[in-house]
DNA sequence: AGCATAAATGAAAATGATTTTCATTTTCAT
DNA sequence: ATGAAAATGAAAATCATTTTCATTTATGCT
């Protein structure tokens, strides 16, 4: 007789996922993980990677990544926008990107690509750099 | 009397690109250097980063990445343009973003920011794929 | 030619994100 | 309460990329 072990409560998983949606729905594992550490939570880093895929494979999060490499994981369906960056301090913004949206829609269909994501950021010196 | 060092040559720049340009003019700094040793050209690892980063800095090579997040370095027109990149096989084509520019233009001024460039890639399942 | 100087080179070590290993702990149908 | 399978996490392994530093090379000047 089979078991079934379909229903494993993993308490991980929300943990990761409560506080990717308090770091603003976009994040790295590491800033995750050092987030987590911060507030006092018992996680590994290696955990936090694990629930980050096991997340993803659900379509939960997507993975992007930042100009350097580093997987940044964002909640899907949550509030989507882009950045933008200060060359000279570094300062963020969030922005809205409605414009992109339509436009990296248009080129997909243009192109008959499918299952489509995009990536855009703005950045230059604000106004005290 | 100040020398001028400007027109120093580099022995490696080109002997990149035309092995960056055989390669399909799309390929990482691990592959480039494997293809060039495998030529018997003599060349270490840390000046293909390095030519690879000069030949992008001055707009001659485009750094995408991979799904893993390996930097692909990608022969570049000139022009200033986008690229649509499909997850499965790679394949990348050109795309116009005047949508993009303006959006970039109009947020950059919102906020005061001078100076500025911006990134936008969409990606996404191609029709082979 | 010969010298001085700064850039270019590359081997080895360092870095840093991510994955793997493996021993231990937790979960849950029975 | 039991036991099989999954989850966890510390430490080690991986792998691309960067840094260090000693050596070589290119170039301008005399």
């Amino acid at each position: 007789m089979a078991y079934c072990w379909e229903h494993r409560l993993s308490r991980s998983n929300p943990r990761v996922l409560n506080t990717l949606e308090r770091a603003g729905g976009f994040a790295s594992a590491q800033e995750i993980y050092r987030l987590m550490q911060r507030e006092g939570e018992s996680i590994g880093l290696t955990t936090v990677y694990r629930s980050l895929q096991s997340l993803a494979s659900e379509k939960i999060v997507d993975i992007l990544r930042r100009d350097d490499g580093e997987a940044i994981f964002r909640l899907c369906g949550g509030a989507h926008h882009h950045h933008l960056v200060c060359k000279g301090c570094g300062d963020t913004v969030e922005i809205e990107g409605g414009e992109v949206e339509k436009w990296a829609k248009v080129i997909a269909e243009e192109y008959g690509f499918r299952d489509v994501g995009h990536t855009a950021e703005i950045f230059g010196l604000c106004e005290k750099c």
